[in-house]
DNA sequence: ACAAAAGTGTTGACGATACACCCATGC
DNA sequence: GCATGGGTGTATCGTCAACACTTTTGT
């Protein structure tokens, strides 16, 4: 790989730091961000910066430093496109395939994110071109990032199934069927609607807000929130399985 | 950190590698293997190489070289310890903190492995002290590799839940009391014979070899093995669980 | 004959599924 | 008054948990 062809010193220009060393492997942190809204779920991509997938989209991430963990990177990441952090971020796994980055062996380490669209404003702090994808339009992808989201998403399906991370993606107050909404979309399933608020209501984890929607064309619906202290003391206790 | 304290010498000899670049950010592999026999499950460990860690045990690993993937390295790692390939070897998680490793900034990839202990001899190519370790017999261990065993353990035990994998722990031909034995150890839990033996019956998936033990001072029991094929094909028509 | 483990059935409780009608609100 | 979505109950089925006695073999 010539450095004096053109599209090379570009490359050299914009991931500069990763080219130090070129015998050196090296790391990266890439996060697949998911987001939720009533249109349903998006993941928040760039498009690439790389020549050689001009066009194309890519999952935001960075170059590990030194002095960071992992975790760290992946934190920066997320405050580097929002201004927020504490949202709820998960390690999947690392891939290290040959020649996945044109320029040289970088493995990298996927994280997954999960925010509320709603609750959180996109400020990028990059001048990347950010903006929120629906997760069934996402086709091609730089890299082999297609893979890391199908991976990420895979596991956001299972976890979903088994713990109650959904109400990081759902508003803070949300109705039953809101709900129900977010696990029929995230899951791809259909679910009946008595059932699953009986399930619910056996699970005994919402807290009734004691409010209705508003401003709506019909029967207003009550409002709940999730009640993570008994959540969190129903997990200490048995093995529990949230199981939607 | 000065270079000339005879301890630091010998550590700049045993784990040169990651030695040429003192500012880079290095890559590891490490395996934690477990194996099953009569007496429970067992981790091959070494005692650790390295001066600070002396008499401590370790797992087992490698540095990532260039021109492989992580899996190659931990494949590379299994053949050093035992003449086998093709086993089961799972990624689950990179480690990260930052002083984990007391001469640089190594960020380790763990894999499990899962090997039945009476087919798969140990034939340590790397004159390390290798040896099998009772599962509740490990307390300290060198670096993080206690935290890392912990997790593969834990990875472990629910995916034994999920899926058959203990077929890679227990000999070809076992009992329906030998597997019973293993769910109970490896998920240190009591379980009732009957419905143990019902579940594993309405599942379908052992293959009834129409022998029996011998030499036994007792009835002898059946012999199963189990049936690939047939689960193949079992998790890919739906969403199966095997839920023991 | 005895010790040791193999093998076998029934019941009750609970949770999952399937399904249809009335109600409150905004327009 | 009508369109829209909210809210509720019951019957059936399958699955899981609890439980004790008889059989076969080697010594």
């Amino acid at each position: 790989m010539s450095i004096t062809h053109p599209e090379i010193k570009e490359k050299r220009y914009r991931t500069s730091r990763i080219l130090e060393d070129n015998d050196a492997i090296h790391l990266s942190v890439d996060c697949v961000i998911f987001g939720y809204d009533d249109d349903g779920l998006k993941v928040l991509l760039m498009e690439s910066d790389m020549s050689e997938f001009r066009g194309k989209l890519s999952l935001v991430g960075d170059i590990l430093q030194k002095n960071e963990t992992l975790r760290q990177s992946a934190e920066k990441t997320l405050l580097s496109c929002s201004n927020l952090d504490n949202v709820y971020l998960e390690q999947v796994e690392a891939f290290s395939k040959i020649k996945r980055h044109p320029i040289g062996r970088v493995i990298t380490i996927a994280y997954y994110s999960l925010l509320k669209i709603s609750e959180h404003e996109i400020t990028d702090k990059k001048q990347r071109m950010l903006r929120w994808v629906a997760i069934d339009e996402i086709e091609e992808m730089a890299f082999d990032h297609k893979e890391i989201l199908d991976k990420c998403y895979a596991t956001l399906q299972q976890k979903v199934r088994d713990y109650p991370i959904g109400f990081n993606l759902l508003p803070s107050k949300f109705s039953l069927k809101q709900l129900q909404e977010f696990y029929e979309t995230v899951l791809c399933i259909k679910l009946d609607r008595r059932n699953f608020r009986r399930k619910l209501n056996s699970l005994d984890i919402l807290i009734d807000l004691n409010k209705n929607q508003d401003d709506v064309a019909h029967l207003p619906a009550k409002l709940y929130s999730f009640n993570y202290a008994k959540y969190e003391k129903m997990i200490k206790k048995e093995s529990f399985r949230f199981d939607i």
